[in-house]
RNA sequence: GCGGGAGUGGUGUAACGGCAGCCACGCCAGACUUAGGAUCUGGUGCCUUCGGGCGUGCGGGUUCGAUUCCCGCCUCCCGCACCA
């Protein structure tokens, strides 16, 4: 098996240009006969510790494991750019290390493929999403395959698979079968709930139980409503995002900051219907907290937790006539200085609130011109409800809203305080319902400005201060009733004194509240998991048993959802799949007698298949179950008391920081909870890799030009002779600055592609592309390839004598350079190291001497995990018969790290004057002797007076003069 | 507006608080060439009176010494944004 790719037909490669010389002809070559030999091998199965994959376990179980994993990418019609393949690359690098340094390691590849654009290509064609999925899966696994990377291509899957979302559905049932016992802090089985509620040790959660009748007392029917209320996955009707251009509802995280869908950027309206949501703020402490336990960017961390946006505060409640409005505010210490208050139009209370006519003398500014206040507060809601999220959330337009023409109490001094609605106050968030404080918060002083509402001060301002809305810190002023004073106080021990005093007179409480909400679960799409849910003659949901998993996607003639004009707001979702009439009814028995049931018959979002694809990849031909425990444990439990395990590197995109990542975590703790696995986390480490953006180039009219045409003079860019101006943006066809990997690989060979890939930053980096700077690279290789192979005759050139001392050092510098480099995803600086000691062998050894092989070898092992194709075939020729890739990467020799002698700075005044070579262990005192020897340093230090020496040993002297 | 990150040659970048610019692209020169958009070798931060001087966005600070640590400002990028 010791054949090598390129004995045979190396077509001449032009005039002047050696036969053996390292052309992307011979590059190509080579790659794909180790390409070949590689999958003919398995060379890259990394073996389970038992089950159907374990074969050669006994080979590595003396390994540490590394599961390395990438973001798995969607399969689009489009192949992939000369961006995409970066993180692959990074963790393909990292994974080829690894494996070499003694791990054994995981690094597979899946397909995520469910999804709109397959549906709407499939909407456009008539023809079925799977087949344009799987066509487009066969060209991307081939396009991977071409860059050489190392994936157990028996391992690989796609989300659609019904070997796959079988398992997806079967955690939803696992979701939709638990609740969460906030004293536990977990979730637990549903049973647990029933039998408490049963034995009366428990009661139904508030909001639970509509009749508030005990549940003895409750009939099947409420109990089971009683019931679902509590699961982790519930139907509920609510606002919802209702984007009527795709004919389907989207979660928050879908929805842009301008109110329209992330995908088809349709708008999208708030609408209350009845779907599928996820108890994902249940977990929200959770999922805040433990992000301290991860080793993820600060950044993306920081994105999680705003995204969730944990609060503390109070609850309060003011009396307003029979009923009680409650506020939730993070400012309990300004309460005195409460002087109106405001709902939300949507607020529940708005319409019984609302008086029956505005009281005499009511500022025209109130009233927003209505009659009565019904009138007022109707015309103001239809405004609201009409207006876009985009408008409502421009925090500059001016404050707009009406009063309700009734007051409620301050608790704390009894102040009389107009109830007004407002659109700056969300429904979604607190209690939807505030306490204003103009004299703290700036949009109450803007909201007041405009009404002629009074402002106090409970804070006091700075001298000098003159704006309108103090929001800084100061002694609390005019906050004293008969029974507590907050004057003089801070704002810590103020918030503290005042919450004790609410809790005391019970108009409040302390408490949190986030931003986070349920996770909106449910699309009408048809491209999707099903879910496996029936409805009973109540048309309450029951699990489909897990026996009868998966429910498969069924064959319907339409593909697409009923669309509307985007802008009809009150158009009603239809899901694809209730047109599918012999499937969604279905005669079942599940333990009661045969009776009829409706299929549930919307869809999962396109985010159910990658909240658990990590682990699928432990072991994809498993039908009993979710994972074998002792797989999970393997490749995914802790690894330490407190460890919270998980995948070792996760690389992909930023675009997922609070979608994917945050729904995968979610997952995952109910699954822990459950005891499905012992792992509380996903991805104990995880790496945004860069973007790879590139240049455009626009003529006169503005018209983008093919860049690839495009011709630097002089610093301006010219395009078929005429100029056109620079711009800088995504890689793609619209802006005609295209490239893809086919390209690159067809002009160098995918090892050019990968190692200048890595070379241009570390891997979380983002950076231009630039196709002409592509050939150092292939430079590069071509000097390895000559230190080996003879380009005249093909004989390989490696001797068997000595190194000299200087190159072991450099060998050994680039040894210690090189992990460095792989271990911290900064490619680049191992590439660096490489270079130089490739340089110095080309100047060292040149053409005339053989380079000994204790060098040759090692430069061979140190580039494969880059360029792992002329790695193989190096080391083929350099006469092993396996693969390097499981040869042992080299280790560095302390004994060449450090120099016998060194050359040290001497500074005067911080300022480098001379050098000097001294022994490497000279101590400070020999260091400056040598120092004041030199004739520069004499020179400096004539007739000064000395002041210091600094001397570090090793480093550099610094005389200072007085 | 709030929060985070980043500013180093023409370009991508590199430097445990210790000689700023490793490595590469580009550019310049040379070699080999009928030729060079191949390959190889050398040079390449700026200024210079050739002694040297100045240089890591700007201004301060800490230090014997700052690209690195601290403070303020400017610019760019990212995230969030009427979240009470």
């Amino acid at each position: 098996m010791s054949q090598t790719a390129s004995q045979p037909n190396v077509e001449p490669a032009g005039d002047g240009v050696p036969p053996h010389r390292y052309t992307p002809a011979l590059a190509q070559q080579i790659e794909l006969s180790w390409q070949d030999r590689w999958e003919a091998d398995g060379t890259f199965h990394t073996p389970n510790p038992t089950g159907p994959l374990s074969s050669g376990f006994e080979k590595v179980a003396d390994r540490p494991k590394a599961f390395v994993m990438d973001m798995f990418p969607y399969p689009s019609g489009a192949g992939l750019h000369v961006g995409h393949p970066l993180g692959y690359l990074g963790t393909d690098v990292t994974s080829r290390f690894l494996r070499m340094d003694g791990h054994n390691v995981l690094h597979p590849m899946g397909y995520d493929a469910f999804g709109l654009p397959a549906e709407q290509f499939a909407v456009q064609t008539g023809q079925h999403p799977r087949i344009t999925t799987e066509a487009n899966i066969a060209a991307i696994r081939a396009q991977l395959r071409r860059l050489g990377v190392d994936h157990d291509d028996r391992r690989s899957f796609a989300t659609i698979d019904p070997g796959y979302y079988r398992w997806t559905q079967w955690i939803f049932l696992q979701i939709f079968g638990s609740w969460f016992d906030p004293d536990a802090g977990k979730a637990r089985p549903i049973e647990d709930l029933i039998a408490g509620l049963d034995a009366g040790t428990r009661a139904p959660a508030a909001g639970t139980n509509p009749s508030g009748r005990p549940w003895a007392e409750l009939d099947e029917v409420e109990r089971r409503k009683v019931v679902d209320a509590h699961r982790l996955a519930y139907l509920h009707q609510a606002p919802v995002n209702w984007c009527p251009g795709l004919g389907t509802v989207l979660s928050n995280e879908e929805v842009t900051p301008d109110g329209r869908s992330e995908r088809g950027n349709f708008p999208v309206f708030r609408r209350p219907l009845t779907q599928w949501m996820m108890r994902i703020t249940a977990y929200a402490d959770r999922l805040l907290d433990d992000l301290d336990r991860l080793d993820w960017s600060d950044s993306l961390k920081l994105m999680q937790r705003n995204w969730i946006g944990r609060s503390t505060g109070a609850r309060i409640g003011f009396s307003c006539g029979e009923r009680t409005i409650e506020v939730f505010t993070t400012r309990p210490d300004t309460l005195f200085g409460a002087t109106y208050m405001v709902l939300a139009p949507e607020h529940p209370l708005v319409s019984s609130l609302a008086a029956a006519a505005w009281p005499d003398g009511t500022d025209p500014r109130w009233t927003g011109g209505a009659a009565t206040p019904a009138e007022a507060v109707e015309a103001y809601q239809r405004q609201a409800s009409r207006r876009s999220e985009l408008d409502r959330q421009d925090a500059g337009r001016e404050k707009t809203g009406v009063w309700l023409g009734v007051t409620a109490v301050n608790p704390v001094n009894g102040r009389e305080l107009p109830v007004f609605i407002a659109d700056y106050v969300l429904t979604g968030y607190g209690t939807g319902a505030i306490m204003a404080v103009p004299g703290e918060d700036t949009r109450d002083y803007e909201f007041a400005e405009v009404f002629g509402l009074p402002v106090v001060r409970t804070v006091q301002p700075p001298v000098g201060f003159d704006g309108g809305a103090y929001t800084g810190a100061g002694p609390m002023i005019n906050s004293a009733n008969e029974e507590i004073s907050l004057d003089g106080l801070d704002k810590v021990t103020a918030i503290a004194t005042i919450t004790d005093w609410l809790v005391e007179h019970g108009h409040g409480e302390a408490t949190t509240t986030y931003k986070l909400r349920d996770w909106l679960f449910s699309r009408q799409r048809y491209w999707g998991e099903p879910f496996p849910i029936l409805y009973d003659e109540n048309d309450l949901p029951v699990a489909v048993p897990a026996s009868m998993l998966p429910v498969l996607l069924p064959e319907v003639d339409d593909y697409s959802p009923k669309t509307f004009a985007d802008d009809d707001a009150t158009s009603a979702p239809e899901p694809p799949l209730s047109r599918a009439t012999e499937w969604t009814t279905v005669e079942l028995d599940l333990g009661d007698g045969p009776r009829t049931y409706r299929r549930e018959t919307n869809t999962m979002p396109n985010w159910a298949g990658s909240c658990w694809y990590y682990l699928r990849y432990l072991d994809p031909s498993d039908d009993e179950r979710l994972v074998d425990p002792e797989l999970e444990r393997y490749w995914l439990g802790p690894q330490s008391p407190g460890d919270v395990g998980g995948v070792d590197l996760y690389v992909g995109g930023v675009e997922h920081a609070v979608l994917h990542l945050l729904y995968a975590r979610f997952w995952h703790k109910v699954l822990f909870d459950l005891g499905h696995v012992s792992s509380e986390e996903p991805f104990r480490r995880l790496v945004n890799q860069g973007y790879i953006s590139a240049f455009a180039y626009t003529d006169e009219r503005g018209f983008y030009v093919p860049a690839a045409e495009v011709v630097e003079n002089s610093g301006q860019f010219f395009h078929e002779g005429k100029p056109v101006s620079r711009e800088y943006g995504k890689i793609g066809k619209s802006l005609k600055n295209m490239v893809t990997p086919d390209d690159m690989i067809g002009a160098y060979g995918a090892d050019t592609f990968r190692v200048y890939e890595m070379s241009t930053g570390p891997l979380d980096q983002s950076r231009p592309w630039e196709t002409k700077a592509v050939v150092g690279s292939q430079r590069l290789l071509a000097r390895i390839w000559r230190v080996v192979v003879d380009e005249q005759t093909g004989v390989v050139r490696a001797a068997d004598g000595e190194p000299d001392e200087e190159t072991l050092r450099v060998l050994h510098r680039t040894i210690a350079g090189v992990r460095d480099g792989f271990a911290t995803l900064r490619f680049n600086i191992a590439i660096a190291r490489i270079t130089e000691l490739t340089n110095h062998l080309t100047a060292a050894y040149g053409a005339k001497a053989p380079v000994p092989r204790t060098v040759a070898e090692p430069l061979v092992l140190l580039v494969a995990p880059l360029a792992p194709h002329i790695g193989e075939e190096l080391w083929s020729r350099l006469g092993h018969d396996s693969s390097l890739a499981w040869h042992a990467f080299p280790v560095a020799d302390e004994r060449w790290l450090v120099e016998d002698t060194v050359q040290v700075a001497v500074q005067v005044n911080g300022k480098v004057r001379a050098q000097v070579t001294v022994p490497a262990d000279a101590d400070a005192a020999a260091l400056e002797a040598a120092a004041r020897a030199d004739e520069k340093i004499a020179g400096h230090l004539d007739g000064a007076t000395v002041r210091r020496v600094v001397a570090v040993p090793g480093r550099l002297v610094n005389f200072v003069l007085g």
